[in-house]
RNA sequence: GCGGGUGUGGCGGAAUGGUAGACGCCGGGGACUUAAAAUCCCCUGAUCUUUGAUCGUGCUGGUUCGAGUCCAGUCACCCGCACCA
């Protein structure tokens, strides 16, 4: 334990607690002490703590300080439960956004994000989080991605690691490849040209190799949410089918993968992929088919976009053979079928997969029904759309009466039996593609020599760092134009050859940090044995946002070290917690000029194209102060003075209790539009910065509230109000705790109960996140002890309470515990202890029912046996007015709830 | 389009199938004050014939002595969809 030697003479002892004095002191005092640096050797059991680190966007956003809190609770807690505890901070410092601020301010990518990483340290810093600040780094420190780069090697030559040819969004004007965020409709964001798909050769990490094992993994991942562990499920994919090909009225054969064969004599087309090898072989010598080959590679490349783009087919006169039926069916080739999955041809059932129902009724194809809810409804109608669920086989042969998953068996096995097709598992999962062509990011440390192919860079030489002289005025990739950087002679031949220019996708850079974290040498990403000894990751914190990718890609990544023996972990977090988004209310108005009338159509509700005019506002630009009563006159003035008049408009009004609030522009009185709430974000400026409210509540009431109310995992609204609330709640527990006396005598045994219980309660909220019923109880509890008079009782709860809230509240618990007369900190103070005898209370209401309604409530001992709350509750008045003299019939007894009487 | 989630007073929410609305915010009334701020006390889901009752957890049904909770369907919103991080 650290004796810091605080002299109390120099804690502020007027009435109100001061944190403009407060949080600083005690931020520098748990930095000169290092109490939050956590230490390999210690004897201590060690827990992790880790939420996902920021990229340096340039400020912390609410978002993150809610994020950050949730752990730093965890971290305290759990310090004070006698754990040696790991809580580190770092930055996912490559990224597109540093490049776009290079083109749009001419600055270079390492300086602006080495600037935004000095800032929101400094902010993180002011808000007194326990992070152990000797570990930081970020993913653009050379140390680091050099290591990775090391890491990268180690995996390919395990055979981890491969290259093809795969699609990119490839805008044509900037001659650039497009991040999908840049696509917007379908067209390049800055270019506005159409998006082109095109084929490049890329990176691939073996993700697949893992897939069953990632599957698998996932049952033992019970403090994962469940939601979580199905979504990754869903993605993975694993599902069996059949494998079999069609024979061709030109002679070729094209085989097709289903999950659903049971559906195979539902079959009304065959459609191939327009990069299938058959609708190339086509386009040769037909004009009309390369046309709508060019006219398929327009648009963008992600899932979203092409199910929902406009099904388009084109009839190749072809025929196919159906293996069962011996039908000839049409041959297709679909935008909707993808090269990439299964084997880049399908067969069609539109009666039960929606996307072939919306095919078929566009090119009027027979739709026929092999599945329905019982056979005598085996020629019902389709209502509009595909049936893609349960139920009995029909109109299919022998398959007819059959379920669908014994179906499935039975076409697999005939087909092998009859040798023209094969069952096999397959996954949704694809490999990851892991190649950028961007400057920054890590550099793929590979060079390409024209003798000896692609060759690793010796780790002797990594890290192979990025180029500093390089400038972002013309689009593309800066390492592919730089004048010297690409050039390097072969490991292998010494011949003259050039270096990879792809860097690596930063989902590789977050995909081991945590590791880094645990372990840091100069020599190596890591040492094993320190891995081992905090791996894995007790709690992971973190945005629903990742369900999917960071959390796969770190799980895979994770293994693969483990395969290849660098590691023994396999799994990286052994529990996650998914928290919600900081929102805010939307501020728009439409300006004056060009059309008053579009505003108070807005208001009215009457839709308009407000978006052409509409402004979004920054709350602190917004007056929600202008108010009057109902029945008042309209106001004239705004809270600000400016003479609002003509600009009134009764529509824009908000009923609060007896008031109408006008919210309205500060500067100018315009009428504003308060829209709903989301999520924070620059765009709709609906963002309120954490360092203002620092500076104006401090640091305590912040955390507060980012614990109070909403559950962690739902979304947080923020409120001015709210803030102000938890502002109001820090100083009356300052009050509260000055009124402390530690020679104050006499028991409280009610007091002591509810002390004792609210320490059990608020230890088991913590430990399972419920931090928004954590502070309901500290709440309970504040109440209780400020009504109670002085006793030894309330003494001992007003101690209790520091405690409670030293994790939550640490700058006003070390103030108050130094006020104390404590020469420690209580950052490192033990939990307190519980009496188990005082957590079980020795009367309880009963609750008396009548059919289940409620008519009056009685108090008993607890553990009072049935038959006496039976006699007690038809002792009830109130219950014997409500039975009216009716018979009864029977008596649900609930011990120590409730008592219902049935007539 | 596909996958996952959420829905309870004016607002955020609480509630092992057992008293719906804990706790907080907002609002109202009062105390203190020359006044204000701060603080403290009381009230605060809706309706009605108000010592009491009826209704009420997105919507429609179902199971149960009893449903916010379980089941089926439905609507709305949110997250993800592989190059945003």
């Amino acid at each position: 334990m650290t004796d810091t030697r605080i002299d109390p003479s120099v804690v502020d002892d007027r009435g109100r607690f001061d944190p403009s004095t407060a949080d600083g002191r005690w931020q520098r005092a748990w930095a000169e002490a290092g109490t939050f640096t956590a230490d390999s050797d210690s004897a201590k059991p060690k827990s992790y703590i880790l939420e996902m680190f920021p990229y340096p966007s340039g400020r912390i956003h609410m978002g993150h300080v809610r994020n950050y809190t949730m752990g730093d609770v965890l971290a305290r807690y759990q310090r004070m439960q006698g754990f040696e505890v790991l809580h580190p901070m770092g930055w996912d410092a490559f990224g597109m956004p540093a490049e776009n601020a290079a083109m749009e301010k001419g600055v270079h990518p390492g300086g602006w994000t080495r600037q935004n990483i000095a800032q929101m340290k400094a902010q993180l810093q002011r808000i007194g989080f326990a992070l152990d600040w000797t570990r930081e780094f970020a993913t653009c420190d050379p140390e680091y991605y050099g290591h990775e780069q090391a890491l990268f090697v180690d995996l390919y030559e395990a055979g981890l690691v491969y290259r093809k040819e795969s699609t990119v969004n490839w805008d044509p004007v900037d001659m650039t490849v497009l991040a999908n965020e840049q696509v917007i409709d379908g067209k390049g964001w800055r270019s506005g040209a159409e998006v082109e798909k095109r084929k490049l050769n890329q990176w691939f990490l073996k993700i697949t190799d893992f897939a069953d094992d990632l599957l698998e993994g996932l049952d033992n991942l019970e403090d994962w949410p469940e939601k979580v562990r199905l979504m990754q499920e869903n993605w993975i994919g694993k599902s069996q089918g059949l494998e079999f090909s069609f024979d061709l009225s030109n002679g070729d054969c094209v085989p097709v993968y289903t999950t659903r064969p049971d559906t195979i004599f539902g079959a009304s087309f065959v459609a191939v992929a327009a990069d299938h090898p058959v609708a190339q072989a086509l386009a040769m010598n037909n004009c009309e088919v390369a046309s709508f080959i060019a006219r398929c590679k327009k648009g963008g490349t992600t899932a979203a976009e092409l199910e929902t783009a406009e099904k388009l087919g084109f009839d190749t006169e072809i025929s196919a053979r159906h293996p069962l039926t011996g039908a000839d069916l049409p041959v297709y080739i679909a935008n909707f079928v993808l090269m990439d999955y299964g084997t880049g041809a399908i067969m069609g059932v539109p009666g039960h997969d929606q996307r072939d129902f919306d095919f078929a009724t566009k090119y009027a194809l027979p739709i026929t029904r092999v599945v329905a809810s019982d056979p005598a409804r085996a020629d019902d109608p389709f209502a509009g759309e595909a049936e893609a669920g349960d139920g009995v086989i029909v109109n299919s042969g022998f398959l007819n009466g059959m379920s669908v998953d014994d179906a499935i068996q039975a076409v697999i096995t005939r087909a092998e039996g009859e040798g023209w097709g094969t069952g096999r598992t397959v996954w949704r999962l694809r490999d990851w593609g892991v190649s950028r062509q961007r400057y920054w990011g890590t550099p793929i440390p590979f060079i390409h020599c024209d003798a000896c192919g692609v060759v690793p860079v010796p780790k002797a030489q990594l890290p192979v760092t990025l180029p500093d002289d390089v400038n972002f005025d013309i689009p593309g990739n800066p390492l592919e134009r730089h004048p010297t950087w690409k050039h390097a002679d072969c490991p292998q031949c010494g011949k003259a050859a050039r270096r990879e220019t792809d860097t690596l996708d930063t989902f590789v850079d977050s995909s081991w940090y945590f590791l880094r974290f645990a372990s840091q040498p100069a020599d190596r990403p890591f040492d094993p044995e320190e891995v081992a000894k905090w791996m894995p990751v007790q709690h992971y914190i973190g945005g629903i946002e990742h369900a999917i990718l960071h959390l796969l890609y770190a799980r895979f990544w994770t293994r693969a070290l483990a395969h290849i023996g660098k590691i023994t972990v396999k799994e990286p977090f052994a529990a996650l917690f998914t928290q919600g988004m900081v929102t805010h209310e939307v501020y728009s108005y439409v300006p004056e000029n060009p059309s008053q009338i579009a505003v108070e159509e807005e208001l009215k509700g009457n839709v308009t194209h407000r978006h052409v005019f509409e402004q979004f506002l920054d709350p602190s630009q917004v007056d929600m102060n202008t108010k009057r009563r109902v029945n008042d006159p309209p106001p004239t003035a705004n809270s600000a003075g400016v003479a609002i008049g003509h600009k009134w408009a009764p529509q824009s009004e908000i009923q609060v209790g007896e008031f109408l609030i006008f919210p309205n522009v500060l500067e100018t009185g315009e009428p504003v539009k308060v829209g709903r709430v989301i999520k924070m974000s620059k765009s709709k400026k609906n963002v309120v910065d954490p360092d203002a409210i620092i500076a104006r509540h401090g640091a305590d009431a912040v955390r507060w509230f980012m614990l109070s109310d909403s559950p962690p995992e739902r979304d947080l609204p923020w409120s001015d109000a709210g803030i102000e609330g938890c502002s109001r709640f820090v100083q009356r527990l300052w009050r509260l705790f000055s009124a402390y006396d530690a020679n104050a005598a006499g028991e409280d045994k009610s007091l002591d109960r509810k002390t004792h219980q609210t320490i059990a309660a608020v230890a088991a909220d913590i430990e399972a996140l419920g931090f928004n019923k954590a502070v309901a109880r500290i709440y309970e509890l504040t109440g209780a002890a400020e009504k109670a008079a002085p006793s030894a009782s309330r003494s001992a709860a007003i101690r209790a309470l520091v405690h409670l809230a030293a994790p939550m509240m640490p700058h006003l618990a070390e103030e108050v515990w130094a006020k104390m007369g404590n020469t420690t900190l209580i950052a490192d103070a033990p939990w307190p202890d519980v009496d188990p005898a005082l957590l079980v209370d020795d009367e309880v209401t009963i609750a008396i029912q009548h059919m289940g309604k409620l008519r009056d409530t009685i108090t008993a001992p607890k553990g009072a046996s049935k038959d006496a709350l039976e006699a007690l509750a038809l002792a009830s008045v109130n219950l014997q007015r409500s039975i009216d003299g009716a018979a009864v019939r029977k008596v649900i007894v609930v011990p120590d709830r409730l008592v219902n009487i049935v007539t």
